[in-house]
RNA sequence: GGACGGGUGGGUGAGUGGCUAAAACCAGCAGACUGUAAAUCUGCCGCUCCUUGCGGGCUACGAAGGUUCGAAUCCUUCCCCGUCCA
């Protein structure tokens, strides 16, 4: 990389900075992009993420977005994958302690992970690494050296801390590691710039400062704002239910999109598509002003990102569909479909459910069944949580077959004569059922 | 190590012997209204069985035992958390 493919300072930082929440502190940022520049060597920006689950949602895809930005700009993205510190757990912004994951999960969710990361990042150009690779060496004197360079007074600052102490929920001990021991990555990464959403903020000043005790230079730090979830309130997070994720199908996501309140579009705007600000704001004065309907605005957003996970055309037959069963109230073209079949066994007979070929539900009677409950089978094919729910949701005239409202809580499928029912079960849930 | 306080359903949190599958609120679900948005209104909201009924059975208030016709509530032991003292 020579200098000359390195565009202007101001123009980098322009486009580093869209959708940014805090940059710490700017003008170091700024000079590194210029030391760089006259240099041509590009700098080492970082993001660590703690492979807790197998998932990656829309929230995670914020701050991705914003290290493929720097790769854009001709930077060196790390994307470090936090095998270790996984096994502690970052206490940021949790309200209990949390059990340490076995090294198998986090291998199991790590490997998952990468593919993910991947629809956002450049694979040819990411440095991807694991702080194994330094943590699970450092010795007991090495932690205890690590450790002396900060204060018991200064980790208690930090508001979780704070408030857990208040409210006397516990706090262990090896919480207090977790932002020791990932400043020690960045110690070994020897980082320039280290990325992480705003609620990072105190770990990764706690890894600048770090830095510093080691002698190198102290990063500069980008944090994005938190994304928020479906339910325009909380965080998005798989927990609590308001996510996307991302390797979610088309029409999920395109739905989840549509269901988030109107405000909130304008943020998903700018923290998950590749809009520019002023596009942005055209877009909004559009709608102010009536020109564009809300509606058609958020189809937009949700075709956009559909399209960055899935491609063009599987989001224009999502929107397509979209169109049709919620603007026109009609029945999706596609759906999920169940294949029941009872066959002989010496025993008696088999009823076996099958969805793409996969056996999701079987079970044994000793003579021919006639027939199944309806609710008993939603719940079997765990397309309910529970026959109980399967009954309230029938009682409370959310279930329809072939068109059909049923009301009657105890009707019955039909298991003796080959047909198609097509399902709906509450306001989106729409299935085949194909009796052989 | 000692003293005191605490552990209730997905969450917050009431309940100190039966009327309690457990108040209230939040979240969630269904329906109405809509733009599958938000807001609002109505209803539901442990599991399971059937003949779907103010029906039967089972499970549930940190754990295990016990007292009682009957326990989230009383007793015993244990586990866990916090505060103060050392």
């Amino acid at each position: 990389m020579t200098s000359n493919s390195f565009k202007p300072v101001a123009e980098q930082l322009a486009y580093l900075k869209k959708g940014a929440a805090e940059i710490i502190p700017e003008p170091e940022l700024r000079a590194s992009l210029e030391k760089s520049l006259k240099s041509g060597t590009p700098l080492r920006v970082y993001l660590g993420v703690d492979p807790t689950a197998p998932d990656l949602h829309l929230g995670h895809t914020v701050v991705l977005r914003k290290l493929k930005h720097f790769q854009d700009m001709g930077h060196t993205a790390v994307f470090l994958i936090g095998d270790f510190s996984a096994m502690i757990g970052d206490p940021t912004g949790v309200s209990e302690t949390r059990p340490p994951l076995t090294r198998e999960q986090v291998d199991a969710n790590a490997k998952t992970y990468l593919a993910q990361v991947f629809k956002i990042l450049d694979p040819a150009k990411t440095e991807v690494r694991y702080n194994s690779e330094w943590l699970s060496k450092l010795s007991a004197e090495a932690i205890v050296r690590l450790c002396s360079h900060y204060r018991l007074a200064r980790m208690l600052e930090r508001e979780d801390f704070r408030k857990r102490l208040d409210e006397g929920q516990p706090i262990s001990v090896h919480e207090l590691l977790y932002p020791l021991l990932t400043a020690y990555d960045a110690v070994s990464l020897k980082s320039d710039v280290e990325l992480g959403a705003t609620e990072q903020k105190f770990n990764l000043l706690v890894h600048r400062e770090i830095q510093r005790e080691y002698g190198l230079p102290g990063q500069a730090i980008l944090t994005m704002p938190i994304l928020v979830g479906l339910d325009g309130q909380r965080k998005m997070s798989k927990s609590l239910g308001n996510y996307i994720g991302i390797t979610e199908p088309p029409a999920d996501m395109f739905g989840k999109i549509m269901s988030i309140p109107d405000d909130l579009m304008w943020t998903y705007y700018e923290l998950v598509t590749d809009r520019t600000p002023q596009q942005i704001t055209g877009l909004k004065q559009e709608v102010s002003s009536g020109s564009l309907h809300p509606m058609d605005a958020k189809m937009r957003l949700a075709e956009e990102i559909v399209s960055g996970f899935h491609g063009p055309d599987p989001a224009r037959k999502a929107a397509e569909n979209f169109q049709r069963v919620f603007r026109d109230r009609e029945i999706p073209d596609e759906m999920e479909e169940f294949t029941v079949t009872c066959t002989r066994v010496p025993e008696g007979w088999h009823v076996t459910w099958v969805d793409l070929s996969v056996v999701v539900w079987s079970e044994k009677s000793a003579t021919h069944p006639k027939a199944i409950k309806w609710t008993r089978a939603l719940a079997g094919i765990k397309q309910v949580v529970s026959v109980a729910e399967a009954e309230r949701i029938v009682k409370q005239k959310g279930f329809e077959v072939n068109g059909q409202l049923v009301i009657d809580p105890s009707a019955k499928l039909d298991l003796t004569v080959p047909a198609a029912y097509k399902i709906r079960v509450g306001k989106k849930k729409f299935l085949r059922i194909v009796v052989e």
